[in-house]
DNA sequence: GGCAAATATTCGGATATGCGGATATCCATA
DNA sequence: TATGGATATCCGCATATCCGAATATTTGCC
């Protein structure tokens, strides 16, 4: 059910959808490329559900899709965002140490 | 008073500041140079109070600075903005007819 | 000093947002 | 069909945000 990407009408609306820390980490991490949930719920060490809702968020202003396989959900980057936050994640990044957590043991793709 | 400019601590701090209509039309206005308040209250045909406190909560995230000329504040994106925001804001204007309302007959500068 | 224009701040109420915890749903496998 | 892992949604509460209206502050000028 959520296989058409809504166009944000306003730019105030894709910066909305980034105004929180979690979810410029979410944002950060996936300028990489696709991310499964759990690979995200690990690296942030945020709550599941948390990162879930904040999924929901950033997929309903049209910054992230989800493609599912098996009972995994990948998440990336959906050209708005590339568009319209990805150069400044890219610059942001390299000031920052976010992604070397990751899930470590996990077999998780 | 407002003389050191902040650095914000998070790029999602930047984004909230920026999460907000009029907020966006007033960094887009300023990504062509200084202006006024009274250009940006005229322009944006929003309350003056309205126009001045949207102005004080983008100082206070560091993204815009102003100048005492006269009776008159003209304010202008930082450094800060510049880096952050202002090549999403050059794309979207163009998209966008924001700028062609002003303050006609106005005196201001 | 007193006035008027430009700008900033305060106050109160309505609305939105984020979070933790509990629970529901979806999927693969046995 | 039953079970367990992965993910999503619901609920309730605390907090933050926005707006309009009123008021305060600053500045230039007489």
């Amino acid at each position: 059910m959520n296989a058409v990407v809504p166009e944000p009408a306003d730019l105030s609306e894709i910066y909305k959808a980034a105004s929180e820390p979690i979810r410029v980490r979410i944002l950060s991490m996936l300028a990489h490329g696709e991310l499964c949930v759990c690979h995200l719920h690990s690296s942030l060490e945020a709550p599941q559900p948390t990162v879930s809702r904040h999924l929901a968020i950033l997929r309903a202003a049209g910054l992230v899709r989800a493609r599912r396989d098996g009972s995994w959900m990948h998440y990336a980057l959906t050209d708005t965002a590339e568009r319209w936050l990805a150069p400044a994640l890219a610059a942001w990044r390299s000031d920052d140490a976010l992604r070397r957590a990751c899930c470590g043991a996990r077999s998780c793709t």
